[in-house]
RNA sequence: GCGCGAUUAGCUCAGUGGUAGAGCGCUUGCUUCACACGCAAGAAGUCGCAGGUUCGAACCCUGCAUCGCGCACCA
């Protein structure tokens, strides 16, 4: 009575939605009653109010001085004005679940936090916004100015996406959160600039660079993906100097760059043209006299074989030039536009409308042989999405030090990567290595730490004496610094160690695991490794203690159902924040990360995340009914030698469970985990364990009762911290209302193994009868479904016991088949057509009224002949010597048990079969 | 051209040598005293193709096909 007036009292609250106050009353939990819970579970007010306790809390805080032992894992810092994606939900849930499980097992966990500044991305999203709003570029405002605007606008939206990554339950240490432009970052980056010139690393020089002519920076190798582009070969007809009205026919993609040519090449044992080198050709555009090279990189397969060859505006040809002496003659504005003044119908058209326009001019002069249909790669650039163009530019390098020793750690697994077949990919970029151009012309971004000393003369030649160091020069009048800035992750590669002070530095580096994306492999991964193993930021200068991780997760993907990549512009991205207002953000780290298998892309599709909210849901509902059945106790203990069988059953299966959940994080199968979970929860623990266990809770037994409560208990208090890492929110709360010890679940350890106490004899006898018991019941559902008995029609059984049976568990049985009764009797002759099925327990008879016999006959004959079939098969491989005498001896052991199972239901069944006869 | 990955039920995917699995969807019956975001039952797969190894292959080997990704080439 007392319950039900407490619950009531209790539910008048709920329904004002109060839960602060709710809680507030309940959290002594020793307390008779417990709140009634309401039927669903809300998310949405229940997870914004745990997380605002555990940062007020300071649970995620790490003491450098702990006598824990250290796990830390930094995170992949997001873009500072960025917002939350789905792969950062993806990621961040995965760190997340490293982080608290291992707090739960009593390691003190650092997860650092951050943002990157993300150089290109944000001045482009800033010079937009300028060009929308006031119709101004950069250089309009200036530098300074401009820099100020752009911290503004991280200001005003950096920032946003730290409150979602606090929204989905990340557990960072937000004391220790940093920023690629802190100060003393900046400074490290400085640092490791000059250090690197001074050891001869880093330098500055002219080469062949990608130069992307809409953000209208240098470019770095891996900033440029290559794209199938349907385009035309056009074929050029360059008359020969020496005897007019011969003409060489040259295949080009690009007439528009015909201006910039400085020689015509071919291979120089193609017998077409052999003998031609050495001659000239007259080139159409300005007209002007070309030599004609031999060059063994000519492919004399491709076009006509002959290459003209245009060493400013393409990486080959600037090769060949170099080869033959060409000189460089650049026709290109930086931003893409022709400068060609000699060709007044060309200069000053973009390179895309000049391509059409010297075509026409060089049809008009009847120069244009044809033109074909060809389809080729082309180089964009990342962020800018234009084609990029080659081309040779005064810029810093970076020839990577350490590219072996980064090697060896992966291939002797001191850094371990998840899926392995990464580590190839890592390998064969190492291998290919080629000097990384660090230098964009962008303002946003860490300032070049060199100055130029200035010229007197017009010459222009500024670059006659470098001054590199983190301080300006000591007379800075007579220095210019160097305009350009670094490339954003010239500053990312030292995140492992320089987010960290001395003493983070010395718990916490090398940080325990990685979780990131692999398409940033080569980008940061690599990169960091370099960084590790060349400024060993560790506490001594062995490899273990510098390189910046002991394992690398690499994440799937996410892509819509189509298979296609979430992308802004298809509009398949859905948002996070969305998906966490419906299911909440348990329901969606939940539903996400049962469907993240490793190494694999994601097919991400709605109802996944329908079905991880599901799942909370029936959490809250088991949780719901345990407790109408009064209270639980703190660190719930079992009385090992009172267990029902169905008990025995359910902490057995929790003992297996614990084990493969184990196996599958040691792998980072975190799919697996959170199926297995989800299995054993809904499956053996819901639809089993608990349906059964309604006999003893409804009984008048109390023992019996307290006991069966006493093991809910204890699964629940397992399954929620084993949940904890995936859906923290909820198994707080319903920690808490249970009252199962401490002020949170986070620390409460994970569960340990159960049984110890009781007899594998014992275990193996219960598990051996719940086996027939759960076998029978389905059999009889079957029965019931297959005599077309509607669920709400209450009916009953006779059961023909084949082997003994306490009668206890008759009444479970009848439960279970939602029977009335379920008689035992050895005797039972059943009438001919009543339905009959043959269970590990006996002859199961259903009783019904009226029985159609004409279909049962059809079902029993079906079931004769499956079973026949069935046993053919087993025969088959048990007469077979070879397989006798060579598989194991229990596979051997199980066909033949199978054997007498199958011959044993066969002869019930058909003597059934013959009575209707 | 080189390398990596994938191909299992209508869909999304588990399944590393021993009777083909899950969720969703579908069919049937149920508002049964935790849950319809639920319960129970069911239909549905020559495991991409062809060889090989093995007593036994979805699983190991070889080849092929298709799709995706990366690198290189791309005049």
């Amino acid at each position: 009575m007392l319950v039900i007036v407490f619950a009531s009292f209790f539910k008048r609250i709920d329904h004002e939605h109060d839960y602060e106050y709710l809680h507030s009353r309940i959290a002594p939990a020793s307390f008779l009653a417990m709140p009634e819970l309401s039927k669903t579970y809300d998310p949405n007010t229940v997870e914004p109010k745990w997380y605002a306790r555990w940062e007020e809390a300071g649970y995620f805080r790490a003491d450098a001085h702990s006598s824990k032992p250290p796990y830390s894992i930094v995170i992949p810092p997001p873009n500072v004005t960025g917002i939350l994606t789905l792969g950062h939900v993806l990621n961040n849930t995965i760190q997340d679940i490293l982080a608290r499980r291992a707090r739960m097992q009593g390691f003190e966990v650092l997860w650092l936090p951050g943002t990157d500044h993300a150089g290109v991305g944000t001045q482009t999203a800033v010079e937009k916004n300028l060009r929308q709003t006031e119709n101004k570029t950069r250089h309009d405002l200036g530098r300074e100015e401009f820099i100020r605007r752009v911290v503004d606008w991280t200001e005003k939206h950096g920032g946003i996406i730290i409150k979602q990554l606090k929204r989905l339950g990340c557990s960072c240490d937000w004391s220790r959160q940093r920023y690629t432009f802190d100060a003393d970052y900046v400074r490290a980056v400085e640092n490791v600039f000059v250090d690197l010139y001074r050891k001869g690393y880093v330098y500055r020089g002219r080469r062949m660079i990608n130069w992307d002519p809409a953000a209208q920076t240098a470019l770095s190798d891996e900033e440029v993906i290559a794209r199938p582009q349907k385009g035309k070969l056009y074929y050029v007809r360059y008359e020969l100097v020496d005897e007019p009205g011969r003409f060489l026919e040259v295949a080009t993609t690009r007439p528009e760059t015909i201006m910039a040519d400085t020689g015509v090449a071919v291979h120089p044992d193609d017998p077409r043209y052999r003998d031609l080198i050495g001659k000239q050709v007259w080139r159409p555009l300005p007209r002007e006299k070309l030599p004609i090279v031999g060059d063994a990189a000519i492919d004399p397969k491709f076009g006509t074989g002959v290459l003209k060859v245009t060493p400013a505006h393409d990486t080959l040809d600037f090769e060949i030039g170099v080869r033959h002496s060409l000189p460089v003659i650049d026709v290109l504005h930086p931003d893409g536009r022709i400068n060609c003044p000699a060709v007044p119908e060309l200069d000053g058209l973009d390179r895309f409308a000049a391509r059409e326009k010297s075509a026409e001019l060089l049809a008009k002069a009847n120069l244009l042989a044809k033109e074909e249909p060809h389809e080729n790669n082309v180089g964009f650039s990342q962020r800018s999405e234009v084609p990029i163009e080659p081309r040779l530019s005064e810029q810093w390098f970076l020839r990577y030090p350490k590219t072996k020793e980064a090697l060896d750690v992966v291939r002797d697994h001191l850094i371990r990567f998840f899926p392995r077949h990464w580590e190839k990919v890592y390998a064969q970029w190492l291998e290919n290595i080629r000097d990384w151009c660090i230098s964009r012309q962008i303002w946003w971004g860490h300032r070049i730490p060199a100055w130029y000393r200035k010229q007197k003369s017009e010459n222009g030649d500024r670059k006659s004496e470098i001054y590199v160091g983190i301080e300006p020069p000591p007379d800075p009048d007579n220095w210019e610094q160097d305009p350009d800035t670094l490339d954003t992750w010239f500053s990312s590669w030292l995140w492992a160690y320089e987010t960290m002070d001395e003493e983070t530095r010395r718990k916490f580096y090398p940080t325990s695991a990685l979780v990131t994306g692999p398409d940033i492999i080569f980008f940061w991964v690599a990169r960091m490794i370099i960084a590790g193993l060349e400024f060993q930021p560790g506490k001594s200068e062995r490899i273990e203690d510098n390189i910046p991780f002991r394992d690398v997760f690499l994440t799937g993907l996410i892509r819509d159902k189509q298979g296609r990549k979430m992308s802004k512009s298809l509009g398949n991205s859905p948002d996070p924040l969305d998906l966490i207002a419906k299911y909440g953000a348990d329901g969606l780290r939940f539903g996400l990360m049962r469907i993240a298998p490793i190494g694999q892309d994601i097919a991400f599709d709605e109802k996944q995340i329908e079905e991880g909210r599901n799942f909370a849901t029936k959490l809250w509902n088991a949780a719901r009914f345990r407790q109408m059945h009064g209270p639980s106790g703190a660190s719930p203990q079992l009385d090992e030698q009172s267990l029902s069988i169905y008990s025995i059953e359910v902490l057995a299966r929790f003992n297996e469970l614990l084990t493969a959940v184990e196996e599958a994080y040691r792998d980072y199968k975190f799919n697996e985990v959170a199926q297995r979970l989800y299995d054993f929860f809904w499956g053996d623990y819901c639809d089993w364990f608990v349906e059964a266990a309604k006999t003893d809770i409804f009984s008048e037994d109390d023992a019996r009762k307290k006991s069966v409560l006493a093991v809910m208990d204890f699964v629940l208090s397992g399954i929620l911290r084993l949940l904890h890492p995936f859906m923290p929110h909820i198994t707080e709360e319903l920690w808490s209302i249970f009252g199962f010890g401490g002020d949170t679940i986070q620390f409460a350890g994970l569960p340990a193994a159960v049984l110890e106490g009781v007899s594998p004899q014992t275990i193996a006898s219960a598990r051996k009868t719940i086996a027939g018991i759960y076998e029978t019941i389905q059999v009889g559902r079957n029965l019931r479904a297959a005599s077309r008995v509607p669920s709400n029609k209450k009916t009953s059984f006779v059961l023909r016991p084949a082997a003994s049976l306490a009668p206890k568990e008759l009444a479970t049985i009848a439960r279970l088949l939602n029977a009335d009764e379920v008689k035992l009797d050895p005797q039972f002759q059943a009438e001919a057509g009543v339905p009959v099925a043959a269970t590990p327990l006996g002859e199961l008879h259903l009783i019904i009224a009226t029985a159609d016999k004409a279909s049962e006959r059809d079902r029993l004959d079906k079931e004769i002949a499956r079973l026949e079939n069935e046993i053919r098969t087993v025969d088959a491989k048990l007469s077979n010597a070879s397989f006798v005498e060579r598989a194991p001896a229990a596979v051997v052991e199980e066909h033949r048990k199978r054997k007498t199972d199958f011959s044993e239901q066969l002869s019930q069944l058909r003597q059934a079969r013959a009575a209707m006869d």
